[in-house]
DNA sequence: ATAAAAATTTAGGCTTGTCTAAATTTTTAT
DNA sequence: ATAAAAATTTAGACAAGCCTAAATTTTTAT
C-alpha cells in the first residue's frame, strides 16, 4: 500500500510528466510539494525500492505500470468526490478541490465503485477533466483551445487547463462553464482577445490569457 | 488541529468513559487502540498539553470540553458517512463502519453540514446510534434493552449496542433491523432466551446474549 | 500492614517524512 | 574547453507516533 505522500508524489509525477510523457526533474517536485530538493531526493528513492518509479540519480523520475496506475487511481478518486460535491451537495466548482485532495487517499475500492455507479458514471469532473476507469485506463478526449478558433465559429465549452478558484470563478460569472454554448464573433488581431456570445446572452469579452485555457470542442 | 491519532484517542476516550461520565484508564485505551500503555502514555501527555484532556499520572484521563467537541465531531462525521454509504451507495449495515473510520478524519465542516442536508438530517446512523448536531451537543434517546421486555409486549427495534458485523450480519437475517416491530412471544425462564415474532413473519428465536445487545423502545 | 501483583510511567530507540548544510554532478556560458 | 551556476544528492538532525525494557506507583490479597 502507498502512504499518503506517496500516492500525493505519483499524482504529481502523473501530472508534470505529461501523464507520464517525460521525465520530471526533483526541483519541478520539490516547488510543487512545497517541500526541499532533498526531502524529494529521499522520498524518490523510497518509490523506486517500491516500484513505483523508474528513478537514476540526477536523470529525474518517471512512473512505472505499477506506479501510474496508483496515480490513476488517486486521480480516479479525486475526480469522482468533486462530481459528487458538485452535483449532489451543491458545491459550486471552484469550492471542491482541496477538499476532494484529502478524501482522494481514501482507498475503498468498494466505496469508490459504488459512488461512481450513483453518479451513473460520471466521464469528466466538474472543470471537464476526464475520470479514470476502475480498469485504470485514463480517457483522452481531444479538445482544442478556445484561442485556436477562428471568428464565425460556434463551439461548445468542454473544460479547462487551469485550476484556480478565481479563473473558475470569473468563469462562472461569464457563463463560460462545461456544456456552454460559444460563438467567437471577433478575435482582435492586436492582443488576440475574443468578444464571445455565450448561450445566446449578451456579447462578453475575454482576453487570450482566458482564452488559452478554455478547452472546447467545435459543434457537431 | 487535531492530528488523526488524536482524533482517534479522543473519539475512544469518549466512548470508553461512558460519553464522559467516567475517567478512563491507560490499559482501557491500549487494548483499544492495539498499541502499547507506554505509547498511550505519550499520547495522554500531548492531549493535555493540548488542553484536550485532563490527565493525571497513574489518575486515568477525562475529556475537557474542547477534546469533548472534537470527539463528538468526529462522531457527528462518522455516522453521517455511514447513513450516506447505507442510504445512497446501498451498503450494508455491516459494511460500512471500517470505511468510516476513515472518511471520518476529513474535516471540512461544509462538506459535513452539506452532507447532512443531503441526506435530510437524520438523527441517528444505521446502527441507531445518535448523531450528534453541528453545534455539538450529542441526543441521547432512552431505550430500553431487549431483554427487559416482559412476554406478551409489542416494541419497535431501535438499534444496536454491539457492532460486530458478524452480530449485524445475523440480525440482518432475522430481519431485526431498525424500525421493525417486534413482539415477545415467550420468554425461556432457563436462560432467558426468546422467541419473538418479527414484523408478522415466522417465530424467531434469540438468546439471551442477542436480546441484551438489541435496543427497542415500547410502540405508541 | 505489607508483600506480591497489576497498572502505569520513564528511558531510550525506531520509522516516516521532513529539514539544513555541505558535497557532488550536470548544465550553461564564455 | 572549462569555469561558474544550477541542480541534485548526501549527511546528519528532528517531530510524531509507535516500540521494548526497566522503574515506579497503585491496588490487591493475606
Amino acid at each position: 500500500m502507498a502512504s499518503l505522500a506517496e500516492e500525493n508524489y505519483l499524482k504529481l509525477i502523473y501530472h508534470l510528466s505529461g501523464s507520464g510523457a517525460e521525465e520530471v526533474s526533483t526541483n519541478a517536485l520539490a516547488e510543487q510539494t512545497q517541500t526541499r530538493a532533498a526531502s524529494v531526493t529521499d522520498m524518490l528513492r523510497k518509490l523506486a525500492d517500491k516500484n513505483l518509479v523508474h528513478y537514476k540519480k540526477y536523470q529525474g523520475v518517471r512512473l512505472t505500470p505499477e506506479g501510474q496506475e496508483v496515480a490513476l487511481q488517486v486521480i480516479r478518486r479525486h475526480r469522482l468526490w468533486e462530481v459528487f460535491m458538485v452535483e449532489k451537495l451543491g458545491f459550486r466548482w471552484d469550492e471542491v478541490h482541496p477538499i476532494a485532495e484529502e478524501l482522494e487517499h481514501i482507498a475503498s475500492a468498494e466505496l469508490i465503485n459504488r459512488l461512481d455507479a450513483f453518479l451513473d458514471f460520471p466521464v469528466s469532473d466538474p472543470h471537464g477533466d476526464p475520470i479514470p476507469t476502475a480498469a485504470g485506463t485514463m480517457p483522452s478526449p481531444e479538445y482544442e483551445k478556445l484561442c485556436e478558433v477562428t471568428a464565425g465559429q460556434r463551439v461548445t465549452m468542454m473544460g479547462v487547463s487551469e485550476h484556480a478558484a478565481s479563473f473558475l470563478q470569473f468563469l462562472s460569472k461569464a457563463g463560460l462553464i462545461p456544456g456552454s454554448i460559444v460563438s467567437v464573433l471577433e478575435i482582435n488581431d492586436f492582443d488576440r482577445s475574443m468578444i464571445l456570445k455565450i448561450n445566446e446572452s449578451a456579447p462578453s469579452f475575454v482576453s487570450y490569457e482566458v482564452a488559452r485555457n478554455i478547452l472546447i470542442k467545435f459543434s457537431v
